[in-house]
Formats: structure tokens, sequence, C-alpha cells
DNA sequence: TTGTAGGCGTTATCAG
DNA sequence: CTGATAACGCCTACAA
């Protein structure tokens, strides 16, 4: 292999016809219709392309089709294995329809968000997949005023302007607190916070509702926030909740995420707490470190991978087919019960 | 704003040099050399702009300048923590060179690096940084003959024909080890494979040094293999050492990274025995699962982040210093002793 | 089946 | 500051 033919540039389809002797048109035909050019100039031709180690040009590629081949998801938080999840299903997804996928993570800052979906626009990407830090954001409305097909995930729509995809969050609080009622808990705590995230109030609400619904005194349904959804942030919570006076203390927790549980139970051990007989954890999201904790995490499950393909589908659908509508696809959590609420008490 | 200028398309330099009425190498000096604009009819072509929307179109910037303004790092496990870390690295050194991170996933399958390393060369990024599968593969190699920058991360290079980043894996495995021996150990299982994989072999090697330093019997250093370095995979290993018969088993495992170490955790705690009394446990790389285990892990740190900087800053230097030689730089591993492996034995 | 011409949007250059 | 023009590499007509 010849990998440098013109001094330092990269050999074009021009240089290719040169070496095989046909014309420029003829590589190019090879290249997208192939069934067109007889087998043996092919094979000439493909000899030449390998020997000069030709590689085509996306950007030129591009820019003649006016759009890129590659869709985008902006994350969250690229440290929470959640959103890692919902990533490869929707690579996967984007491999079927032979697209790239370039994943960016905003680290929960908008500004970083704003940054990335400008360049994600610079390059024309096909649609913009995102997880947003706060879906009304200006950038965010921007990108559907664009006319660029987008999805947000693990996020409702609420005025139906665009496609999104997400569990029923409400929901997901109901079946976990109705979890621990059914162990028999009376004094629950909600780890979660800021408010500002949509998931945390609804996972809240939900919580209070099926509370409410059995009857328990508003006031035995104790809320530590958070500053964010963060083993740390978990483990300080912990310390709060260990803090309280023992007849005070909550006998069960449901936190909004699976990294507060993780954190929330890794300081609950140190404290000497015993998890579940002391103390039940239920989490959200059942990442794999749930399953995988010392003590086993039970979690409200979302499908994660599946989350990632319907958004990847409804991208795609918006992008191709015009008598696309936006759908929200909601779907529906379930409680995997593991060994951090075991027990039933008494 | 109107955003659909010429029905669907996007609007250019030249729809916004008519809107401000003026040429449009004036809008092209607005863009690239502000300065030599006037500043009445700087104000006139940015209100085009916003007033259209125009934003400029990367692939035609590219294929002008010839090369992207990006980098790719593509890794070996996405749901590794440790690689997200490492990838957070790259991105703040590629956000201070003005440079988009294109992060990609091989998951370990040799067929899916490739795939995404030719979409790398298409889109002619700027440097290709990557965790191989398999360093010897010929698609890795291809990369540097094609006269693409590229660093190899968490891998040494064995002939010095590119950079590489990575941590001394055999020291590594030489202190976790050496910190069992400290702790009264005489019986310690080593947990990984498949031994394809370099830094396994390494770890296991300075774990056999020390050992065997320390005058230790060679059996008496258990080689636990399994498939991959994953959670579950420690937790088969965790089976298999929990069936051992008790004067056989050993008293510690050093596992060959910290998915392994949590699996086998878990493995450990719901087999009954007590960690570190029954078993300690030491993992690698300190990801901050690590610290958040129920029982907090011990572990060999690498420096994520710095490992990412320092690739990022070498595939930089070899993109645009013609002076550059290659350079392998190495980090020295550090022991953080958690609870995992805390008690004195005897 | 092959060759040729034009254009995608941006940047740079050069003469006014 | 304008206006015109060429070039980047590829693709698709259309003509031979």
């Amino acid at each position: 292999m010849r990998l440098q033919p013109r001094n330092g540039r990269a050999p074009s389809v021009k240089d290719v016809a040169a070496a095989a002797g046909v014309s420029l048109g003829t590589v190019s035909n090879v290249l997208n219709r192939p069934a067109v050019v007889s087998t043996a100039t092919r094979e000439r031709v493909e000899r030449a392309m390998a020997d000069l180690g030709f590689v085509r040009n996306e950007s030129a590629r591009q820019l003649r089709a006016g759009t890129s081949r590659a869709l985008a998801y902006v994350m969250l938080d690229g440290g929470n294995p959640f959103f890692h999840d919902v990533a490869e299903g929707i690579e996967t997804a984007a491999e079927d329809a032979d697209l790239s996928l370039f994943v960016c993570n905003s680290s929960g800052r908008s500004d970083r968000e704003a940054k990335h979906i400008d360049r994600l626009v610079q390059q024309r990407v096909q649609g913009i997949l995102i997880t947003p830090v706060d879906p009304d954001a200006a950038h965010i409305a921007e990108i559907g005023q664009r006319g660029i097909p987008f999805v947000m995930v693990d996020r409702l729509s609420q005025d139906g302007g665009h496609c999104s995809v997400a569990v029923d969050d409400v929901l997901g609080g109901r079946i976990a607190v109705e979890h621990l009622i059914d162990r028999g808990h009376r004094r629950v705590a909600f780890v979660g916070g800021p408010p500002s995230i949509g998931q945390v109030r609804e996972r809240l609400q939900g919580a209070r509702a099926v509370w409410a619904e059995f009857g328990m005194p508003e006031e035995d349904l104790i809320h530590l926030p958070t500053e964010a959804l963060t083993v740390s942030e978990g483990r300080s919570a912990g310390e709060r909740l260990a803090g309280l006076p023992t007849r005070r203390r909550p006998t069960a927790a449901f936190c909004a995420n699976d990294l507060l549980a993780l954190g929330l139970l890794q300081h609950a051990v140190t404290a000497g707490l015993r998890v579940p007989d002391d103390l039940a954890i239920v989490g959200f999201d059942d990442i794999d470190f749930a399953a995988a904790a010392a003590v086993p995490l039970t979690s409200v499950r979302q499908p994660r991978q599946e989350l990632g393909r319907t958004a990847a589908r409804l991208v795609l659908d918006e992008a191709t087919n015009p008598e696309h509508v936006h759908e929200q696809a909601t779907f529906v959590p379930a409680l995997v019960a593991r060994a951090s609420s075991g027990t039933v008490r008494r």
C-alpha cells in the first residue's frame, strides 16, 4: 500500500481513476452502482483503490448530499450507566439504518449541552436525540424550529411539539412505594432532588399519591432532598438519615435513582445499619450495578435499551417519513425485587 | 427567525450576503477575520445571520480545509466507567483545543472497532485515540500507515511505532499483591482473563513476581480465569471460589479490574462469606463504584482523567508539531486501601 | 459501458 | 470593502 500519493494528500477518486486508467465517472459507479460496471473494469478499479489506500471523503459526500449520515445523542450524565445503556439501544438502531451515532455528554451543564447542539447542527446530523438538562431551554426549542428531527429521551413532551420516549415516572414512584407499604413499612423516606429535574418531581408525586391512597399520614413520607442524582449525594442523604433519632427514622427509603440508592446503601452499611432489616432500600432505573451491589438492590426497572431503540426509530421516522406525526412513547416500569427490600416486617 | 429560506435548504453565506446587502467575501470575513470589517457592516451581517438562522456548514468547511476539526476516542467497553472517565479527560483537552470529540464504543468486538475506525478515517478526523481490542490487529496498524495521528490508551506500544499512555500494569499487580501479603494473606487468588488481554497478563505477571520475591509457594497464588472483565464474570469466579474446600480456599482475591471485584464481592456476600474477614478483595482501576460498594473496595488506582488528557495532548502534538517524536507515557498506579482488605490477619 | 460537466458551501485571492 | 473566481472531493446527469 502506497498511502501518501500526492505529498500528504489523501488519494481522491481522480487518483484512483488515473491509476486504474479509467474515467472518474467509472470510479464513482464502482462505488455507488457497482452493477453497471463490467466485472473486469470493476476489479481493476477496486485493485487501484486498495493499492492507493483510497478512502471516500465523507465531508465531500455530505456536502454533495446536503446531509450527513449520522444521528446524535446528547446525554445528561455519562457517569450514569443508565444513559450508556440507552445509547447502546440507539446505536443498534442506528447501525441497522447504516448511520453513525455521535454520542455527546452534557454532564448536566446547560452550556455544554448548547455547545454540543451547536456543533451537531453545524454537522447537519440527520436527527438529534437528547436527554436535556432543562427541556424548556431556548436551545432545545431551536432544534425543532430548525426543522431538525429530534426526540426527547427519558422525558415526555409537554406540548406534543416533538416526539419523546420515557417510562411513566409517576407510576414508577407508585409501585416502588406500594412495594414498601406491602413489606410493612409505615415510615418511608423519599431521597431525591433537585426538584428542577422532572423525573424527580414525578417519582415523588407517584410516591405521595399511593401513600395517601393507603391512608398513611402525610408526615410519615419524609422527603430527603439532594443536590444531584449521584452516589455521593446518596451517601450524604444517608448521613442525614442515620442521624435521625431512632423513633423518627424511616425504616425504608425510596431513592429517585440507583446512584443515590447505592450511595445510601454504602453509608447505611458503614453506619452499622443492616439492610434490609434496619433500612430497606429501593432504587430507580435498575442499572447493572444495582444487581451487583453487595446487597442487591431492589429497583424500578426502565427498559433502557428499548427506550433508546424506540427513540431512534422515532427520529428516523421523522427524518424520512413525510407523514410523520409526533408520538409520545410511554413505557411501563416494573419493580425488580431483590435483597435490599427483602423481608416482610413484623 | 425565518429558518427555512429556500424551501427546506439551510441558508448559506450567499443568502446571508443577499439579506445583508453585502458581498459574499464580506460575510466570509465577518466569520473568519472580523477585524477587517467595519463595525457597521459587521453588525448588519451578524443581524442577517441571526435573522436567517444561518449556521456554518461544517462539511463544506471541512472539505475546503482538508481535515475535520475533531478527535475520536474508540473505547473498549462503554459499560465500564473507567473508560468514561478516560473519555472525560480527553474531552477537556479537546475542548481546550476547540476540537470536537467523537466517542465510539467497540464493546470489545473487533469488527465493531474496525467499522468505527473506517468511519473515522472517512470523516478525516485529526487523530484517533484508541483502547484496542487487539493492539496487533491489522486495522490498528493501518491507522498509522495512513499517517493519521494516533495514540493507544491504557496499553503501551511494544515497538514505539506510535504514542501510548498507560499505567505500569506489572507494578500495579505487584503493589496489590504486596498489600495482601502485608495483611497476612498466604493464599491468594488472581481473578482475571482472558489472557489475550495484555493488561490481564501484566497484572498477573506483577502479582507472580512479588509473590515469588516474598518466597511464597507458587501453587498458593491461584489463578481463577474469567472470560471477560465484567461484573457477571466476577460473580461466576466467586462461585468457583466459594465452592473450594475451606483449607484450599484463598483468604484473599486480587481481581484484574473493579468490575470483576464487584461481582466477586457480591457473590461472596451472598454466599455468606464476610468481607474482608473471610475473604479480602482488591480490585484494579479505582472506578467511582469501587468506593461506593457496600463494602468499599480496595483498588489499584489509575489516574483515569489524566490518562485521557495526556493521550489527547500527545495526539495533538503529533497532529500539529512536525518535530513530534513518539512517546510512551507511563503512569504509576497507587493502592487505595479501603474496607475490603481492611484487617490484618492473625 | 464510459467520459465530461456542473454544483454542493466555504474559504482565499486578487484586482478594482 | 466589493465582485469574481477557483478550489476542496464527490456524485449525478447527460452525452458519446
